[in-house]
DNA sequence: TTGTAGGCGTTATCAT
DNA sequence: ATGATAACGCCTACAA
């Protein structure tokens, strides 16, 4: 716990000079700044960070707000923005909204109280005036808060068309889509893209909501009893798909044979399980890197084109889709 | 960004006063207070954490390090954790160590800068001398880090006995052991406890190391093909299991009525998929609050007892054991 | 009951 | 090239 006087006194040099040393600012003679040094090595001296940010208005933190970290995509996102941190010499505090306003507000203020530096947005809410009248730097992802919030997202759109092209190219005729929320954009944008190609085909499909994480396997049973001629399906989730397809064993249903099942996101499992999931996969690597080096700019003060970015996906066929 | 004097100007008041009031300390008088009240929520003043913390030398911030964040029973135990924290007002700053030891040492390093009030570690390594030096209250999950290190586990043991004893139970007899990395302290309970039982009914077995959160494959099939008669298994993890059971479908096996499985954790899709797996639970949910709550009593000075914690587990018999 | 003033550990501006 | 010193925003003796 040694202080930044416990050097200057132990080198017999001032603070101004300690300081210079470990900021690597200013004038300072090489004698002397090798006296500091050993001075701080022999103290173990780590400078405090709390001075350092109170001085500096800015913590070197990073503030994460997410809906929920128990569904792969998510903890995958924030083991990867947690990376890019630690690159940058920034630090996470993680926030868990579970999507209630209240609980975000709430957050807001702490990232205030702390002098954070950013936000990285993974949340649903819309509390747009809060985040602006914070006046701290925000990026979010999957969400467009507000056309001046800088954000990046799949490309929910192509995604959606990619699924429909190849259950279409693969023969299916009589299409359902499991959607996600369709409260939410990234649902909105893969039901246009998807209901997109499908119209192009002369083909009509029905649609369902579900959960993305935790989807209700009674109410997913019922949307694929009620389409017994179904013989493609297209999941907003790799989740969704997965318990689709246990649905369409239940019926006797043979997949790929005689219904096609293409998942979203990619999740370890889809490659593990058999049958291996077919999806759309989204680049989680190259989103989270951009949030948190789009945001490291934001703080620096450089501007951001595009504001708006789409990050994007491919179709992985495996096992659940024929070959076209 | 107003600060402790704005609201004292605005109240005509002293600073002293007005953090009398905030903090709810000391005399003062109900009108001056009501004052100093409505100059805070007319300026919307936020006390500066930062300031306080230096100054009190204690940030409310907890540093958790995990291995990593993608495995279910990991991210679940965050999530839980960084729920009890925030309910007691602190915030989580979240380390991903990668079990690496030099990310490690790096994340104590920041830990210190920032005063960070207790530290929960989730990860495997083992630098005691480094954690003792910084002389934070620490708390270890699933981690036996030194006798005087507070730790809380699964009862990993009992764990091993209730997978052993329904697998004899249910008529097994030929029985093998997917364990985890056996250099870690659970995997060898769950061993310990898994043979105690096996032994008492003259049963040998054979047994095999895998990754937890991503096994290899390839791996499975091999245990599996070299032991045709085998009747049943257990995994130290779901996501072995779920494997496992792949791997069986390949070689013709029905589960339950060839071989049964066992996983460990319980994780959410163990009871979605099909088979839905019988599995030992691990109670996260305790685990993880009891974690925060612990690391709270030790912050504030008190005593631990025990100072090693075992948390029960439960066999859950689903589809992939047969009634015994 | 309230105000003054010093200090928490840093950084940065001024002199020297 | 180096050293005083005044901030940063808050808290708490101590005085009044």
């Amino acid at each position: 716990m040694a202080t930044i006087k416990d050097v200057a006194k132990k080198a017999h040099v001032s603070v101004a000079t300690v300081s210079r040393v470990i900021n690597n600012k200013g004038y300072v003679n090489e004698e002397t700044k090798n006296l500091v040094l050993s001075a701080i090595n022999e103290l173990e001296y780590v400078p405090n960070e709390l001075a350092r940010s109170l001085f500096k208005k800015q913590s070197k933190i990073i503030g994460v707000i997410v809906p929920h970290m128990t569904s792969y995509y998510f903890a995958e996102l924030l083991e990867i923005i947690e990376n890019a941190t630690i690159e940058h010499d920034y630090h996470l505090m993680v926030c868990n909204s579970k999507d209630d306003k209240e609980r975000e507000s709430k957050y807001l203020k702490v990232f205030h109280q702390y002098s954070i530096d950013g936000i990285i947005i993974i949340s649903n809410t819309s509390r747009v005036v809060d985040y602006q009248n914070l006046h701290i730097p925000i990026i979010t992802i999957d969400h467009w808060l507000s056309d001046m919030i800088p954000s990046v997202t799949s490309n929910n759109y192509n995604g959606g068309k990619l699924a429909a092209q190849k259950l279409v190219d693969s023969g299916c005729r009589n299409i359902i889509h499991l959607r996600g929320p369709s409260v939410l954009l990234t649902v909105q944008s893969r039901s246009k893209g998807f209901e997109q190609i499908l119209k192009t085909n002369n083909l009509v499909h029905k649609k369902y909501d579900f959960d993305f994480k935790t989807p209700n396997h009674k109410d997913i049973q019922k949307a694929i009893d009620l389409n017994p001629d179904c013989d493609g399906i297209f999941c907003d989730s790799d989740v969704i798909a997965l318990n689709a397809i246990q649905c369409l064993r239940n019926n006797q249903k043979r997949v790929p044979e005689d219904v096609q099942v293409i998942g979203f996101d990619d999740i370890e499992l889809a490659n593990i399980l058999s049958p291996r999931l077919t999806t759309v996969a989204q680049d989680k690597n190259l989103i989270g890197k951009y949030a948190v080096e789009t945001l490291l700019k934001l703080i620096a003060g450089e501007t951001i084109d595009p504001l708006h970015n789409q990050i994007d996906v491919r179709l992985i066929e495996r096992e659940t889709t024929k070959k076209s």
